[in-house]
DNA sequence: ACCTGAACACCGTTCAAGT
DNA sequence: ACCTGAACACCGTTCAAGT
């Protein structure tokens, strides 16, 4: 609806909004931000720089971000967005192909980790923890989570996982696990001459194979 | 040695060095800035602060470290060492008193971590990334690694875990796991309205029994 | 409405100059 | 030897002024 109304305000406007140097220049902005991120990192990633990268003002930002944060807000929530594809992807093809799913979520998740690091940093950087201010940023990152902790209750109630522990609790370890072997995969200090020869991805395989033989064992245990 | 020898060194000049201000400036440096960065984050640390903090003019710092960089290096180092000696502690308390040690240093670590959250995060920043020049930081988190390394051969000798698995691997999986954890934690993603009601240190136990009932369960699977 | 250029208050770092 | 103060090249952000 907002988007309706935004189009129609175009609409009956003359000029369309922003058109002096890009058609849409609040997008142009946000993947000058991505690609530079990219190729650097966040850090390294300034104003003046985008804006002469896009023929504009350094200040220009102003006009459709609040602040530097706000413009990391929504690379971030972009971010969200794709990983949840990848993710949802990744669940699909398992379903499809016949193997574990969480397992092969899991390397999907590396694989987008590894693939965007200074994305991925950004995405679970401090940006928004200063402000808590970003409500859709929070939700697209639950959005993505949601489809590991579905993936834990069906796998549950299929009885091909132990139902006696809480799913939420389940799809947070497990996530924990995937986020940290990213982190300090990217610090190489899991692979080189520290490393014990296997890739990231064999060792989320291996952390996703001794989990699931525990939850597959019935073994009550003291909570 | 080199302390020895600097020690002499001080001996035979009329004067201590950096007494000016400071019987040691350079440790005062460290401190300051570990100090700063336990207060606010390490973001937010200026030299110009700490060197206002101690009194000095806010060059004075490149007397003793070559650059920020440098100085950061240093906090970073003495947090490793600070680390090893906790996750020691926690091992022989465990040993002591006859208790899961695996599960207890993954406790001791978020313990760490979550008490010293800055500190942390600088440990694990992007610090020492861009110049990959500090061989004695690496040294020290290696140490610290090791008392975990050394455990986890330990319980696989000692036939409490299976020993069919790469030690190396399953350090760092476990490493990983409650890395992520605290990482995640710190950012409030696993507590709060979105939490299961766990505390991080709940997570950690849940995460560490599960993979232990997975490692005491023979079964062989595909490498 | 949208964008600009000058200005402000920061930052790390360098360097000639002091004691 | 150790420290200082001015200067340099950055940065995000503000704001009066342009079209």
């Amino acid at each position: 609806m907002v988007l309706y109304a935004g189009f129609v305000a175009v609409k009956i406007t003359k000029k369309p909004k922003g058109s002096y140097h890009h058609p849409d220049l609040e997008q142009a902005l946000v993947d000058a931000a991505i690609r530079t991120i990219g190729k650097r990192s966040v850090e390294s990633l300034t104003l003046r720089d985008i804006g002469t990268q896009l023929g504009v003002s350094r200040t220009a930002i102003y006009r459709h971000f609040e602040d530097k944060s706000a413009l990391l807000a929504r690379v971030a929530l972009e971010g969200f967005r794709m990983f949840r594809l990848t993710l949802q992807a990744a669940l699909d093809e398992a379903r499809e192909r016949g193997v574990e799913p969480i397992e092969e979520m899991g390397v999907a998740y590396l694989g987008f980790a590894m693939a965007n690091e200074s994305h991925y940093k950004t995405m679970f950087g401090d940006v928004f923890e200063a402000h808590d201010c970003y409500p859709d940023l929070n939700e697209e990152g639950g959005a993505a989570f949601e489809v590991l902790l579905n993936t834990v209750k069906e796998e549950q109630q299929a009885g091909r996982i132990a139902a006696t522990q809480d799913p939420l609790r389940l799809a947070h370890v497990l996530w924990a696990a995937v986020h940290g072997i990213a982190l300090l995969g990217m610090s190489g200090r899991l692979t080189g001459t520290s490393g014990s020869g296997a890739t990231l991805e064999e060792l989320s395989r291996l952390h996703s194979q001794i989990v699931l033989t525990g939850l597959r064992t019935q073994r009550r245990r003291r909570s």
